[in-house]
DNA sequence: TAGATTGTTAATCGATTAACAATC
DNA sequence: TAGATTGTTAATCGATTAACAATC
């Protein structure tokens, strides 16, 4: 076949990536030039071999014996998730929940650029929060196609959720970052990541509480 | 062996059940009484055999060709995830974060009970957040030591968050549910989940930038 | 050179999916 | 009864871990 290999890194692997990148991002900054699997391992208490996989979808090489150039690394992660660039994104409800994506400042260096956000609330509508302007919703469809913004941010209340989200979809976002607690549909071509705090908390409580039989 | 055997849920059949739990709870609204795995399977869009084998961790018997009882499936679903009992927590760091958090009302229903929050703003201490009360961090290990308090959830910034949990360890819970954007250590016996935005981030960039390159 | 580390191929482990007898 | 559904055992799939030759 000619076509290009796809090569899809597992799921797993991609969110273990900025973990990584946090660690080079410190350790540039005492001057490190280069470093090993094994150290990165031993700094995230993680197996070095694992890591070498991890580090492997990226398609950068090492030197035996050395390890891996830092700054080479660094930016070959950072390619590999699109953090090298920085991709315009929407957030809509500037309730206590916005507020404090908002106020998540380290989203440049994630390549996000929160250009606009969104309320319902009339007496928040041109008031700023952070730097970034809030609009009226009943503008978002609409200036998502005109600034072909391709990222949005869902951080209403539940029963908002899905309203907000099919906005974004006929706006033509391409994908969709949710922390509503609620389920919501797009389409199959829309990329959604969902940030349940219930998946987490359920892992959680679940084993403490197998803690506390033993 | 005459030692009980340990049944040990995969991770993320422990993830998927809070969905179930929010459709159960949403059907039993609707009055219905008996559901299958089928009908399970179609409102979440997972495949029925997936269903089956996450109820199947819970220990609960449903019937041949009808399905499960509805009230009996939800109680064993929270039962097994221990949110059928309400255990304290503190939440460290009331800024837009950790307001978010304490604004999540439905906390009650996972069995989590947020006692007290603390901050190191004096202005704060003494006021009210959503009517839980806010004391300074200084007492923090000593409170959750005479409360016994199992659960410390952090939400202050990455600078903070490892003198936290310090803190936290010191005064003996037994879990940390920590949203800092930093990865924190503790002993091997504290059961640590953590919330990193990033992670989630990473999957959605990396997928929208594979999406462009098409 | 000797030995640490990479990169790749193989083995293992664990989760998901399939198959199917038992049941009402 | 016929057929939908459960519950269990087996097969498949994918991620992690192990093994080891190649390299500097």
């Amino acid at each position: 076949m000619s076509e290009k290999e796809i090569i899809t890194a597992p799921i797993p692997t991609i969110r273990r990536l900025p973990r990584y990148i946090h660690l080079l991002t410190r350790l540039k900054r005492d001057n490190v030039e280069v470093l090993s699997t094994t150290r990165i391992a031993e700094e995230l208490g993680f197996e070095a071999i694992q890591v070498r996989k991890d580090i492997a979808v990226t398609g950068i090489v090492g030197k035996p014996k050395k390890g891996y150039d830092l700054d080479e690394l660094l930016n070959a992660l950072r390619h590999f998730l699109n953090w090298d660039n920085n991709t315009d994104a929407f957030l809509v409800g500037v309730g206590a929940l916005g507020k404090a994506i908002l106020g998540y400042s380290n989203f440049k260096s994630y390549g996000l650029n929160v250009l606009a956000a969104f309320d319902s609330d009339i007496n928040k509508i041109g008031t700023k929060y952070n730097g970034v302007e809030i609009f009226p919703v009943d503008k978002l469809d609409d200036l998502i196609q005109r600034l072909r913004v391709h990222i949005g941010v869902i951080t209403v209340p539940a029963s908002e959720a899905q309203f907000v989200a099919d906005l974004m979809v006929k706006g033509g976002v391409k994908a969709i970052w949710n922390f509503a607690p609620r389920a919501i549909k797009v389409p199959s071509e829309i990329i959604l990541e969902n940030v349940h705090l219930s998946q987490s908390l359920a892992v959680l409580t679940h084993k403490l509480s197998q803690m506390n039989d033993e």
